[in-house]
RNA sequence: GUGGGUAUAGUUCAGUUGGCUAGAAUGCCAGAUUGUGGCUCUGGAGGUCGUGGGUUCAAGUCCCACUACUCACCCCA
């Protein structure tokens, strides 16, 4: 028996609808924002990711898939949606048209990780990336996309968190900051985050370890050091949330993890899924396309993990859509009848019914339990008789009520 | 990569201080009812008790290792 691999997950035929049902919500809902959908390779050279997202991450130093092809090209599955989308915009001379440019994707992604509760090696992501426009309207927009999301499905538990990590230069001014205060206290931190303090300082902020937290509490805040491009922006932001009224909490310790956030960043975290809360997490990145080879265009975006959000949708008792059920089952009574069955059926799909018929040989009263189980609307037993007269009853298998019908009319009888 | 928990039928689980041929429920297939599903009754198929060692007269049960699953750390969606 060869298993599935650790950290995946089939979605068996009992589950689909409801992987239907949420990508259904998700492009309704990326319409009506005016987003068009990107689809990007599942690979791409191990490059893009190592610059795109950033070499210090433990994404790219230990999460990645990397495998080399037969050409000896170094691949790697990808571990998120952006650096794809921005290497597109670059390649799809996206900057020449009309900007801003807004699009969403649905893809799986892939991470080598331990898996838990809410955290899988493939998941699926839907995401958002806006790019060419610098406005806090356009970090808004991105925000409202999930809020208005969540809402479509009827999440309402979920907590927006958002916080300004700076742009280069006040960044710089900040770790400058955040290393002096740690300075002295560089002993007592865990060492993973005194090799952080040398790397990438802000990163210890995201620390869980007891000791780490303790110290940090009263550490310099991002926010605090921000220029006054980078605080006006912030501060336009939360003008442009709080007048639309979406709730959100300013939360200086929401750092993230991949190097190539400006700006703003935020979380929408859920407390009923265990301990791996977040379900959505973007921001700002103004350096990437640059970063990755384009000229220099501020973008922002996010992703939203699926799995996540189906168990968020799922802990809450919301509705997930329903099972795509087959409208009529038609009972051969015997072999003899076993070809005409067929025929009707077919005509019947052919106008765009579904209906099935037996492909087991089976007993009238097997086929009728096979058919109450399946949960089909209607089915209708087809035997000498039936054929002779060219009528047969029609049972609605929610009651059990029959209604004689002509065969060549199941057509019109089943459409209304 | 680190730590905890778990592993018996397709599934959910019983299985006593180690002691007859390893059980139940449910699901699956069939019959009761020779032209009609759900309810009921009856029968059938389905298990190398995760794998490999060890202790013992005797191991599903005790010990060790490994593997898988799971939760948490870490990280993130």
């Amino acid at each position: 028996m060869i298993n599935i691999p650790k950290g995946t997950k089939d979605v068996l035929p009992a589950e689909s609808y409801k992987w239907h049902y949420i990508e259904k919500v998700v492009r309704a809902t990326a319409e009506t924002f005016g987003l068009n959908e990107i689809r990007t390779p599942t690979f791409e050279h191990t490059e893009l990711f190592a610059r795109g997202v950033g070499e210090t991450t433990d994404i790219v130093n230990k999460e990645m898939y990397t495998f080399e092809d037969k050409g000896g090209r170094s691949m790697t599955l990808k571990p998120e949606g952006t650096a794809g989308v921005a290497r597109a915009y670059i390649e799809g001379n996206l900057a020449d048209g009309a900007q801003p440019v807004k699009m969403y994707y649905l893809t799986p992604v892939f991470r080598y990780e331990r898996p838990q509760a809410g955290r899988l090696r493939e998941h699926h992501q839907f995401g958002v990336e806006i790019y060419g426009s610098d406005s806090a309207y356009a970090d808004a927009e991105a925000i409202l996309v999930a809020k208005t999301l969540f809402t479509k499905l009827g999440v309402t538990e979920l907590e927006l968190n958002i916080n300004s990590i700076g742009c280069a230069e006040c960044r710089a001014e900040y770790n400058r900051a955040l290393r002096e205060y740690l300075a002295a206290n560089i002993d007592d931190m865990c060492p993973v985050c005194r090799e952080r303090y040398v790397k990438n300082p802000l990163r210890i902020l995201d620390c869980k370890e007891e000791g780490c937290k303790r110290i940090t509490a009263g550490a310099p805040k991002t926010i605090d050091y921000l220029c006054n491009g980078c605080a006006a922006h912030h501060e336009a932001l939360k003008g442009i949330l709080t007048s639309l009224g979406i709730a959100y909490k300013v939360n200086p310790m929401i750092v993230r993890g991949l190097d190539y956030y400006t700006r703003t960043v935020f979380e929408f975290i859920s407390t009923s899924i265990g301990a791996q809360g977040t379900v959505c997490g973007g921001g700002r990145y103004n350096n990437l396309v640059e970063e990755v080879g384009g000229k220099h265009t501020p973008a922002v975006g996010f992703g939203m993990g699926l799995e996540r959000l189906l168990l968020v949708l799922e802990s809450l008792n919301l509705p997930v859509g329903e099972p795509e059920i087959p409208k009529l089952y038609i009972a051969p009574l015997t072999s003899a009848e076993a070809a005409e069955a067929y025929k009707l059926v077919n005509a019947l799909r052919a106008s765009g019914i579904s209906a099935d018929t037996d492909l087991m040989s089976r007993s009238l009263k097997a086929q009728m339990k096979y058919a109450g189980k399946r949960g089909y609307e209607y089915t209708l037993v087809l035997g000498g008789d039936e054929i002779a007269s060219g009528k047969a009853a029609l049972r609605k298998m929610s009651d059990g009520s029959e209604k004689v019908v002509e065969l060549d009319k199941l057509q019109e009888e089943l459409k209304g």
